[in-house]
DNA sequence: CTCATATCTGCAAATATATGCAGATGTAAC
DNA sequence: GTTACATCTGCATATATTTGCAGATATGAG
């Protein structure tokens, strides 16, 4: 029991980290490879200190690597299969989904594989 | 672009409702089927009514269904895919954890599948 | 009807998270 | 060195979540 309650934790944890609409789409958007902050905000349409503060946090949490080159720094997924994991929760949103939503998801997922 | 932020929206309020220790174990324990209340409570070791209030709160996303049997409210996963995707997600908790937490790891993952 | 059991709801306090902004740092070009 | 640019950090505020508790409701037994 306690293991359970330790590893319920972790995952609990990780979760979270995904667990923001900003951090999804950060990390759909490094699905295809390696970028640097301020074109990600760019993409996302989102302040460059904000997006910095998400990087900071899948940083710790080793979610993502950083490398730098010149003045920028170039972040890239550490385990790329997440993004692969993350568009498969969209079947469960599918279901409690309304009807409305079918287009979007269809659209999103395409984009996102 | 527009339905790329609603669709993370939607995802990140799923994952925020499996972000929370107590909701995966109990998730985790419904996997083998419905139960009610009181015995998930007695099995997670938490107060009956904390159960309830995250019942509540997966019943309103649809992820559980409840069914009432005399004076108990038997409950049991709507989508019990969603147990195995939880379980996947230990992959990556494992590729960030320290080694000691291996053992613990297979462990769960024997009595979470 | 009354009682015990099972579960739910509402509310207030504690805690955690997100956000915006101002200033700090680090790097390259001049 | 100075400047411009890219990114980071710290802090205050706003907002959301979790938790415990007290009281409400609903069901079945006697």
């Amino acid at each position: 029991m306690p293991h359970r309650v330790h590893i319920a934790r972790e995952l609990a944890e990780f979760f979270k980290l995904v667990a923001h609409p900003d951090r999804i789409r950060l990390i759909e958007e490094l699905r295809t490879g390696e970028c640097d902050v301020n074109t990600l905000a760019e993409r996302l349409n989102l302040p460059p200190a904000r997006l910095s503060q998400h990087l900071s946090l899948l940083r710790t949490a080793r979610m993502v690597e950083e490398r730098r080159c010149g003045r920028q720094h170039l972040y890239s997924l550490s385990q790329p299969q997440i993004a692969g994991w993350i568009t498969d929760g969209l079947a469960f949103v599918e279901a409690r989904a309304p009807a409305a939503l079918a287009g979007e998801l269809r659209e999103v997922r395409e984009l996102w594989s």
